[in-house]
DNA sequence: TATTAGCACTCTCTCTTAATGAGTGCTAAC
DNA sequence: GTTAGCACTCATTAAGAGAGAGTGCTAATA
């Protein structure tokens, strides 16, 4: 268990390392305000945190510096929330006030936003496609042998495929097909597209219009094909990383980089399952390339299906309370808009 | 005039710079194939180099290192094209053997495997959207007061945006002003479609269905926001730059990432108006963060009007002989299977 | 008993110095 | 015209010295 002043101690060293990113020596905390211990007493405290843990130096005559463990119990136990100025909560809210009405442009604007404010890189998930509903089915015949498939949701989205038809179907043919689908599979959700079209399929070879079945064929492998299925990522400051002194070495810049580009691929990384505010320290991240790095992630939703994500990166060393308190702003705003957008109306 | 044994000593100490990233001094340059001078010798004429200007010292006493007046003789007078391995050219008509069906696919793999080839960096630009003509119209209603607008074009690609329907509009409104937009736009070039756009509104007032107006307006407004209609840019191997010794600097390494990522709005990178091969060195592309940096260019075509561009961005050092021959033969494949995705035909 | 002052010690960082070696420029010989 | 020889320059590396920041331990103090 930790005595009150160690626990006073270990907040004021992290604190002052993510201030200054520099090792954090005792005569410095004694001159902080509120410290009133002389340096050897924060000396012997420093020595216990030390055993226990929570710091570490970086050589035998070094200030001491947080260790994940220390960040980790500083996240858990000593996260005040920042109250954020009005100027930056003006900022946050004006992304919402010119009326947009796009969801990728709204999401688009808060990525940006939210790394202008933070200094870090932002990454937002955009909602999952695949859970939004058909709202209506398109065929626009381009050549002899192809034509585009379109399919509009409910959320305005737009999916769109190029297929190509098979010999000897006539456009009488296709606007059969875009009845049926228009009939049948309306309010289906995106993810079940492929598996209702084939129930579908099955219906026509019972009846008479079974030559239509190579066209369905074809649709289907079209819309199977997951290029564009996979969730949209939204960056916002890539570069700000760069500018953090942990990463002046290009080599761990480079793996960063690359880590973030595949951002979408990695599992587990939005933890889209579990709501609110999460925080991944270092090596939390299970990836060698991010072991300097935290990631910050919050949930936004509309309704009770659909969510996103949203997250921040940065050093180890990051501004934990601020980023917290604009991700928490960032995530509700976020979440209100886009159900008004969405469904005309706030949830 | 330079006498046939400075033109070898140049070559070779281009050549040898390309490769080694180290200055180059005589005594390397006697001792290389189809060099039969003494150092000494080689001293004199690159002494002579020198103050013409094709060569430069980093410091008194070190090696040579091509100026940009070397590399654009080198560029403009020595450049015999490589051949390519087989090996390779497979690999790019791989890319081509796949039936793939949309552009995007083509362009995005197109730039995938060209940084592979070369390890530096690729940039596509999209064929230009604005160009495209239209193919049909269609408008989706989402809640009661916006609708999804789509635009499908010859080449299959489809626009969209959501706009906001004004009060008192009725679905069979909604579907008059399709009919009309596809009675009378159905054609024109995308870009023309703005002002096209009005001239149907006016005729629209002269006629009994003026109170279409207001849908009409609010339609224009959506469809005249720029944002979708930037010319895509696709990227290849971005992190590859950072592997080139000459950007080991975190500053200037920003500075590239920065440029790539705005390159699209400096007008006059992509020289589409010149057709072929462009190269620019350092300094020639005007811009202090691409000082270190060459940028290759190529032009590919579809039929007449449409065209995109192919680039590389290297270190002025790169391998300008294998980058040209790769960039000729890539933007000649890419003219021939675009045109036949987009016509149904070679042309 | 908890806190603090004092002091020796450790390790990094920076600056200096010296040695090494790659490469040049010049001059004289071939 | 070409080359060998040689003095000279400058980057790079290693080693050493001094300064400074910070620690750990011990003994004194409240």
């Amino acid at each position: 268990m930790l005595t009150n002043r160690q626990l006073l101690i270990l907040q004021v060293t992290v604190d002052d390392f993510i201030e200054t990113a520099q090792p954090v020596g005792s005569r410095q905390i004694s001159k902080k305000e509120g410290v009133t211990y002389s340096p050897a007493t924060i000396r012997n405290d420093m020595a216990d945190l030390e055993d226990m843990g929570f710091l570490e130096k970086t050589h035998t005559s070094s200030g001491r510096v947080p260790s994940e463990k220390g960040y980790r119990y500083y996240v858990d136990n000593m996260l005040t929330p920042q109250r954020i100025p009005n100027v930056e909560l003006q900022q946050i809210r004006s992304v919402f006030e010119e009326r947009m009405l796009e969801t990728e442009q709204v999401i688009r604007k808060s990525a940006k936003i939210l790394s202008e404010l933070t200094n870090y890189t932002s990454i937002l998930l955009g909602l999952d496609v695949r859970k939004h509903r058909i709202k209506r089915f398109s065929i626009v015949p381009l050549t002899d042998d192809s034509a585009v498939a379109i399919i509009v949701t409910d959320s305005g989205h737009v999916e769109n495929r190029v297929f190509s038809i098979p010999e000897n179907f006539t456009s009488s043919d296709i606007e059969k097909m875009v009845n049926m689908l228009n009939d049948k599979l309306v309010g289906v959700h995106l993810h079940e597209l492929s598996s209702k079209l084939e129930l579908v399929t099955k219906t026509i070879l019972q009846q008479r219009i079974g030559h239509l079945e190579n066209l369905f064929g074809s649709f289907n492998k079209a819309i199977s094909i997951e290029h564009g299925h996979e969730d949209k990522v939204y960056y916002g400051g890539k570069m700000h990383l760069l500018n953090q002194p942990e990463f002046n070495d290009v080599a761990k810049a480079r793996s960063i980089m690359y880590w973030m580009d595949h951002v979408n691929q990695i599992p587990g990384i939005f933890p889209l399952d579990k709501m609110g505010i999460q925080i991944r320290i270092g090596s939390e991240n299970n990836h060698l390339a991010m072991e300097n790095c935290s990631v910050i992630t919050a949930t936004y939703s509309i309704g009770e299906e659909q969510t996103g994500s949203i997250a921040i990166i940065g050093p180890t060393r990051m501004d934990y309370k601020r980023v917290v308190s604009l991700l928490d702003i960032m995530s509700g705003d976020l979440s209100k808009e886009l159900s008004k957008l969405l469904h005309g109306h706030y949830e």
